[in-house]
DNA sequence: TGTTATACTTAACAGTGTTAAGTTAAATGA
DNA sequence: TCATTTAACTTAACACTGTTAAGTATAACA
């Protein structure tokens, strides 16, 4: 039974081919300024195509999004490894988040800012990408609440704490990128320094 | 020469109710979601009547937003008003800000989120409302630091350090209203609490 | 070789922002 | 008062949008 297989790679290849024409495309041109047409042009199939692997726009913007996360994640696992102290581990994670959303600012719009918009009642799902990011952060904060560094015994809030003022800064500097910022470094380091000290004992 | 100021009285009346309509359907529908034929029909115009007094529609959102930021600068100046301690001011004013975006989400994220998507390069331009508002966090902030409350000597990066965690909050609360935060009031204060202790001396 | 299933396309629908050209009505000047 | 100018507003059109129903061609199977 080759044939099935083959054919499920090939259906699979055209569905990565999309994707990644879908990303390139929302990432250089923004979400709204992409249509299905435009996409399909880039792969040169009829746009009807697109809808043969994914459900609509939406749900092409969010296999994007799921591919980011992933990144994301990846990212942040790659430099846990071998740290052991958990406050410098949080504040390095903490500016490779910003970094990360910095570098790829219009993927990082698309999966937190976007995304939401046009899917309502995203809460990060049981089992998603978004939601083993948090469980990152989660780990993180639990283990220096464990140490006693931090104040809260309440891990949740805590996370939250600090999601927020990544997310902050991130989608700040990002937005309003003409506004007098001092130093970009400066301010992230701020940031994140800030908001653990806010957090310690 | 009353005809001339009745000319001018009318037309502002129309660009009043266009704007109003704008307004309401922006946040009602989103403002992908409105059509410029939508609004025409609303207040009964043809839809190019519309751009006698707006460029595009682009134009429409930044006046709506206008709008939005002078509400919330009102809100905000209202607060400051027979208060004296600068850190409880500062307090107040946080939770002021993040309750506004909360109880207006979708004039905050018009204002503060869309608009700078469709209007590139917008800085909080000189004299425009968004520096008014920026300015008063400065304000306040400045005389947390004069009366060494705080840590810094640098107003501007302690400001936007403070505006950060405030808009980051804010965002995740407006746009993952299905992520299980922990219950909203005690996150709001956790947030304002943590950065004014780790902007602290 | 004929039939079925899959992959893909064509054509269409009802909508979008925006503009050029046209119309109507009011204000002005003689 | 009456022709002319000016302003307000509309009609019709352009080139686009996401999406779907129906149709076609090709490959896989019996």
């Amino acid at each position: 039974m080759g044939i099935k297989e083959r054919r499920a790679r090939e259906k699979e290849q055209l569905r990565q081919q999309i994707l990644s024409a879908a990303r390139e495309l929302f990432v250089n041109e923004g979400y709204e300024n992409v249509s299905m047409r435009k996409i399909a042009n880039k792969i040169e199939y009829s746009p009807t195509t697109i809808y043969l692997h994914f459900k609509d726009k939406a749900d092409l913007l969010d296999s994007v999004c799921k591919e980011t996360l992933l990144n994301l994640l990846n990212t942040l696992e790659q430099l846990k490894r071998g740290n052991t102290d958990p406050v410098e581990t949080l504040r390095k994670s903490g500016r490779a988040y910003i970094e990360f959303g910095l570098k790829h600012p219009q993927d990082y719009k698309l999966t937190f800012v976007i995304r939401p918009q046009f899917q309502k009642g995203l809460g990060l799902q049981e089992g998603s990408v978004g939601e083993k990011v948090f469980d990152y952060l989660r780990a993180m904060v639990s283990e220096c609440i464990r140490q006693q560094i931090f104040r809260q015994v309440d891990v949740e809030t805590t996370s939250q704490v600090m999601w927020s003022a990544v997310h902050g800064v991130t989608l700040l500097l990002i937005d309003f990128p003409d506004f007098p910022w001092t130093e970009k470094d400066k301010l992230i380091d701020t940031v994140i320094h800030t908001t653990i000290e806010g957090l310690k004992a």
